[in-house]
DNA sequence: GACTTTACGAAGGAGCCCTTCATTAATAGC
DNA sequence: GCTATTAATGAAGGGCTCCTTCGTAAAGTC
């Protein structure tokens, strides 16, 4: 269960040092009289600790800040910049990168397009070159590269291979981690993508208030994340979220109404049906608003049983679909206060194409800060 | 979201204290060599914490254990005895409590029966009974009483004030552990007797090795807890787990089936109708067979809907109808097979009717737990 | 009764944090 | 340009917690 160590001074001081770590990671710059009110060490210790963390290059000095009385204070910063992340979303068009320092801070992105029916070996090669465009724009040598985090359709296990992918079939089997692994010499975390997603909504999104989140995929495709108490919620087996596969959720074939609405114009293109429809409804066609209505009265039983078993603070809708939030929030209130016990706010999620890559991203800081402050995967490393 | 104090040597000695409580609370008597060893720390300064601890009131010493080699060493052993906890289940027919020591040990269990329409006050009354005659039978006296933590049927919001009860009408808006407060000076905890079950199964019972479970109350009415990540998850509004809600999870309706099977004898009490149903299953009567399948296939909806939103390593079927696990076990694990993406395991709760009483002391022991081992809530207390 | 085994207790040392005070380097006012 | 004010720096001294090492004490074994 929990650790029965007892610890050292050094575990104490190993204690400071991961304190102030957080302390500029959260307040940027600070000097030391400020980094020793916050910890509430003197500054005397404070001074210690910081030299021992520029002595490892987490944290280096910046010049003082001009301006103010007295005697001018040094000031010490987070050192972002001593490693960097990589988010990667592999979806069914697009492969999407974007490189992050330490904090999380987005530095460049790429995008690369794969046709939904590339072979596989197509679409690692895709990856291989969203990330590298990644590095190149940012001008960071793979060396740097402390962490790659994927998102992706499909369920996929403790160690990063895919169990099961309905969209992409090619990728079932596959020891993804593996694979990427072999591309590039760094930590690789595979995650899905809606769970990502749910991830960004709640650091960066609409739900960073909340620590238990739903987040809807809409789309072609449904998908959910969960967040609980703050945490990307996988389950034992890495299967939860997974409503859309219990016929009486009514999740899996909800597109469809949108899909074969009558308001869609003939010739247009399958992918584009579900846009139109949506389009059609925001001009107040009845016919598309009754499909849109269909839609959201299948979509309400999947997405109320979530809540039911959850009682999520927030509810996000998420996905390509929550372009069209303006015609889909309110009904979808109305048909979820019919059905909740505790009716959740329900909000519109506001990251667009970016979301899952920007939880790739976060789910890397995460990762990076479990092993930071859990100290007993050893003292901090790093000695520049 | 996590504290950014750092840390005194006086706090490096409350770690080891904790640490050392801890090994002892485990692992029962120990010496100091013994307890040296587990925590890591040296003779010395281990017999330093022992000795504060003795102090305090949390330790004390208990005879040599005689026969082995080499001078007798001291042996330590946790006060389990300095405060004690009464777990209380709440419910239509019967209140019961438990007395436990603080290591959750039960030693006295009462019953006191109520009617199901039993005016607020009696039922409050026979609460009040019920905790006394613990404490008498154990006789510990009042002032020792730390904790009082209660299940009961209902939704229970943060302050421990029933929101909702269908079983229950007068429970309704009341301010349960206020009024508990009054009869008894200590601190009360409320808490839904599902998830107190799920507890239960999840420290004493047949899940112990899940840190991640679905607790199915199955009976007259029906109920779920869940456990994520080895505790109680109560939900943003404390309602989580209320899937019976949802039309469309068939749970609300589906002991009707068992209770309007014409394998039932006439002038079968409703009560007992149920039970006849699963009687009549097990001795193989083929129309208690069929009424048991549409039983099933109702349960195995609600069910698998949960299953796949979080993807448990375990689901526990407790609850009355748990007595004849033997004639639904195997059909649930069929029905869910089906449904389920990743089929977790189904085991039948072997814990009774004490399920909720020990769930609300194993409750009672985590907050105590929780209040030892998070320092901020300043440092060990009870000075004897 | 001597020997072995195991634990106890005291002494000395190192690390980490604290408080205190003289010193230093800026700005503000004359 | 000089002095006063302000705020941070750096060094000294002290206390607490832990460690290692030693001689001593109390059991069982031969």
């Amino acid at each position: 269960m929990a650790d029965l160590r007892g610890g050292d001074l050094s575990r104490l001081r190993q204690l400071n040092s991961l304190t102030a770590i957080r302390a500029l990671r959260r307040a940027g710059p600070l000097t030391l009289s400020a980094l020793a009110e916050r910890t509430g060490l003197s500054r005397p210790s404070m001074k210690e600790v910081a030299g021992e963390l520029m002595d490892l290059g987490w944290v280096e000095e910046v010049p003082p800040s001009p301006g103010s009385m007295g005697r001018p204070a040094r000031r010490y910063r987070f050192r972002a910049d001593s490693g960097y992340l990589v988010g990667v979303d592999v979806g069914g068009h697009n492969v999407r990168a974007a490189l992050a320092d330490l904090d999380g801070e987005i530095l460049a992105e790429t995008r690369q397009p794969v046709l939904p029916d590339a072979p596989l070996e197509e679409r690692l090669a895709a990856i291989e070159r969203a990330v590298s465009g990644c590095l190149a724009l940012g001008r960071v040598p793979v060396s740097d590269l402390w962490t790659i985090a994927v998102g992706t359709i499909g369920v996929i296990d403790v160690e990063g291979r895919v169990i099961y992918s309905a969209a992409v079939p090619s990728w079932r089997d596959l020891d993804l981690a593996g694979r990427i692994r072999e591309m590039f010499p760094c930590q690789v975390l595979i995650e899905n993508d809606s769970r990502l997603a749910a991830m960004a909504e709640t650091r960066r999104g609409v739900a960073q208030d909340a620590r238990d989140v739903v987040f809807l995929h809409v789309g072609r495709r449904m998908g959910a994340g969960l967040i609980i108490g703050g945490k990307v919620h996988r389950g034992f087996g890495a299967a939860a979220g997974e409503i859309a596969m219990l016929p009486e959720s009514r999740w899996f074939d909800a597109p469809e109404h949108l899909n074969t609405c009558a308001a869609v114009p003939e010739g247009t293109p399958p992918e584009d049906a579900a846009g139109c429809t949506l389009a059609a409804a925001r001009n107040g066609d009845p016919v598309a608003l009754e499909a849109v209505g269909r839609y959201l009265d299948d979509l309400a039983v999947g997405t109320a049983a979530m809540v039911l078993v959850l009682d999520p603070q927030v509810v996000v809708l998420g996905g390509g679909f929550s372009r069209s939030a303006d015609v889909l929030l309110g009904p979808l209130r109305d048909r979820l206060e019919r059905r909740c016990m505790r009716m959740p706010e329900v909000r519109a999620s506001t990251l667009g194409d970016e979301c899952v890559v920007t939880g790739a991203i976060e789910y890397a800081v995460d990762h990076l800060d479990d092993r930071l402050f859990t100290p007993e995967h050893g003292p901090l490393p790093l000695t520049r």
